[in-house]
DNA sequence: GGATAAAATGAGAATGATTAGCATTAAAAA
DNA sequence: TTTTTAATGCTAATCATTCTCATTTTATCC
């Protein structure tokens, strides 16, 4: 039984908005960014393959690292390192941060504002910051009260 | 030329003051605490390995590992993740921050107090938050002039 | 000071996450 | 429809790190 993955567009018909000149959207893009936004849990690498597998089984590991790492370069999606050991994904792009908790691992958003921080950093240490990234790590309310 | 490590112990007595109970002072742990002192610039395993080399060959990859990981879950000295894709140590404990140049991969000290950003994500997020991480990436003030 | 028990070491194999290489496939343009 | 070339899907390779385990060494006990 062979099978392409064109019937799949017509499923996975992700609106994807992002700056697309020379690139491709491929059918296996937009599964990938549907999936993430599916997903929706901050989402590793290797979660977004194997909901991708149960899409499309066809679509190779090498392909979902590939699109997710330059989504993330490409501004259409986020990035966030520093959580669990592996790079996790963000459908999610506009300016927050996160908590991760110790026991669930499970990650939160956080939408407050830290924009007085960078500026901060800006003016004491004349590094030109680009970006900058805040993690806590602690428990979670449920886990805070089951540990 | 068969040589003991004993000798060492006479060049690099640094004082460790962190919680010893149950745990050896051995002359490996000494010299890798010392190396990474010695190096002062927020060294990766790998470095400290390097730096480590020199004083004694004999000392394994994995002891290397293995010290940085323990003495960083003791406290006696910080790892900072996020950073370049590998993990690295600070022999400064104290709370700060760093930031890294996209240009030179250096890392620099960050010694704002964000206590009050912590306090309030704890209060609108409800997370039990035992530790932050900060990282700020851009162009230090050698490169930002550079480049 | 020597015997003893257990923690720590060193060497290399194993792991996990990620990337590289390359022949093949398939978007977008002509 | 043909052409161009970016993107895919394998697999092997890489990199950082941990695991395994026989051997060594530290701290303690006599």
């Amino acid at each position: 039984m062979k099978r392409g993955t064109a019937w799949l567009s017509r499923v996975f018909l992700t609106a994807i908005s992002a700056n697309m000149e020379g690139k491709r959207n491929t059918v296996q893009r937009q599964i990938i960014y549907g999936a993430l936004k599916e997903l929706d849990i901050h989402a590793s690498a290797e979660q977004v393959f194997e909901y991708v597998k149960n899409i499309a089984p066809s679509i190779g590991k090498a392909t979902v690292y590939r699109n997710l790492r330059r989504m993330a370069e490409e501004g259409e999606i986020m990035s966030i390192g520093n959580l669990t050991g592996s790079m996790h994904y963000d459908h999610n792009c506009h300016t927050h941060y996160h908590c991760v908790c110790d026991n669930c691992m499970k990650i939160f958003d956080v939408e407050e504002d830290f924009s007085e921080v960078m500026g901060k950093a800006y003016e004491t240490e004349g590094f030109d910051i680009k970006e900058c990234a805040i993690t806590f790590k602690g428990l979670c309310w449920q886990c805070r009260d089951a540990v």
